[in-house]
DNA sequence: CACGCACGTTGACTTGGATCAAAGAGGCTT
DNA sequence: AAGCCTCTTTGATCCAAGTCAACGTGCGTG
């Protein structure tokens, strides 16, 4: 993917890089960690990372030394077979954390790349097992973390592994729309970051598939799309379309 | 799933519950850990607790307070819809940790189910989290172990999201193979605990269709099936399967 | 500001796996 | 040792989604 703007200069004012001058303390790493802690943790983030839109944070097989809480923008992350299939494993947004996969053998396991113009923290590892020692509430906090996406990775096996094409792409935008919501922007209106063919990959189904369960959606009044603009005008509609159909194996 | 066998009567000498007279160093949680350092863990698993075949381990919905390393036997885990599907979302043994899945919200969001008497050894989550804090490496371990579930998971993704039934069920098998050979069993030679319909809803396919991948498998001379009794003849086979077919959506 | 190119939509046709149905195989239970 | 019940296999048919193809659309660059 070509980066489509010119490269914005960076700022000269360097932005002091910090957890206690974020404003993303109730979805990130920081959350429910007291003032004097969350301090403990400025040491603990090394420092911001830009990257354009296309650009890899990671790839499979780079050694591992830190995750990344996206700090803004939106990634993707995805596995590559030898034969040249993809599967997207998620889409991350402010907030969210990456790399947890290279915990285990110290070697990314999956690529992520920038969607849009994004800006990452990096936290060293090593680092943060250190302050996880110390501070009770941060180890509870980053288990919950890893759980977390333990949990939503069972949620997409269930939803690749028993449901229709119609009932996966709600799914996807209800989630979307909840996590949007989350982030204080609209749950009804946004902007799809990736295209048809990245959201088939992630939901098991082709790109022309997703084109047809989208337009089959405005057709009968559940959304309204255009290209990458999305509008949700029915969320019970979609909620329910999931409890009803028949599923599929 | 009633149970078939007559209730085994519990040994009057009461084992000693503890890791350091385990066999099971190298695969479960105390991996890597000094003499000294296994002898704190031994504090750290509360009991044992033996499950008959069907018996459940624990339920969605039930509080979260512990995690638990399978001692011996065979487990599945599964999450439910309102309307009844079912989507298995592993299958676990000797060696293997359940109930990650509770630490994200403290409430269990899958069922664990033993498909074999079984038993477990169980680790209340604060005392492992507050030796954690003491011992690094077992820290350290437990991240690893969280990671390679999230891994593990992509990998399922990967195979619902891109591959066809028979490449699936050949990655299903190759990957028995190698976690019973890792527990010292015979890498072409297993009984399986799970049914075809268990195996359908774990591959995301249905049951009649695992049974005739299972035939194919059969007639092309690849493996020698009698209903549970597998025999693996011919594993490069196999995996070539995995590699050189086209993939679907 | 127009051209190119990546992305998106839609139609026609094909197909892999689901569904429906019926018969065989073990292994508990009585 | 008979009988039941669950699991498995196999066949016939159907359909949701894939494939192939052609045409729109809109952004970003020259």
């Amino acid at each position: 993917m070509p980066n489509r703007k010119a490269a914005t200069p960076i700022s000269l004012v360097e932005v002091k890089t910090a957890c206690s001058n974020c404003n993303l303390h109730e979805l990130c790493l920081p959350m429910g960690l007291s003032h004097d802690e969350v301090e403990k943790l400025d040491e603990l983030v090394a420092n911001r990372r830009r990257l354009k839109r296309g650009e890899h944070l990671y790839r499979a097989g780079q050694p591992f030394d830190a995750i990344f809480a996206v700090r803004s923008g939106f990634f993707k992350t995805d596995v590559l077979l030898e034969d040249g299939r993809e599967q997207v494993t998620g889409f991350q947004m402010t907030g969210e954390l990456l790399g947890l996969d290279g915990i285990s053998t110290e070697i990314h396991s999956c690529n992520a790349v920038a969607l849009e113009d994004s800006e990452v923290c990096t936290i060293p590892f090593s680092h943060l097992e250190g302050l996880s020692r110390e501070i009770q509430t941060l180890q509870h906090h980053f288990h919950k973390v890893m759980s977390r996406e333990i949990v939503r990775d069972h949620g997409v096996m269930m939803l690749l592994g028993t449901m229709r094409a119609e009932e996966r792409l709600a799914a996807f935008l209800l989630n979307l729309s909840q996590r949007f919501t989350a982030r204080g922007y609209s749950p009804a209106e946004f902007y799809l970051r990736m295209t048809r063919e990245e959201i088939g990959s992630y939901l098991g189904l082709k790109l022309e598939t997703v084109s047809r369960a989208f337009s089959r959606f405005q057709e009968e009044g559940l959304i309204a799309v255009q290209q990458k603009h999305v509008r949700i005008l029915n969320i019970p509609g979609l909620k329910q379309l999931m409890n009803h159909q028949q599923g599929r194996g």
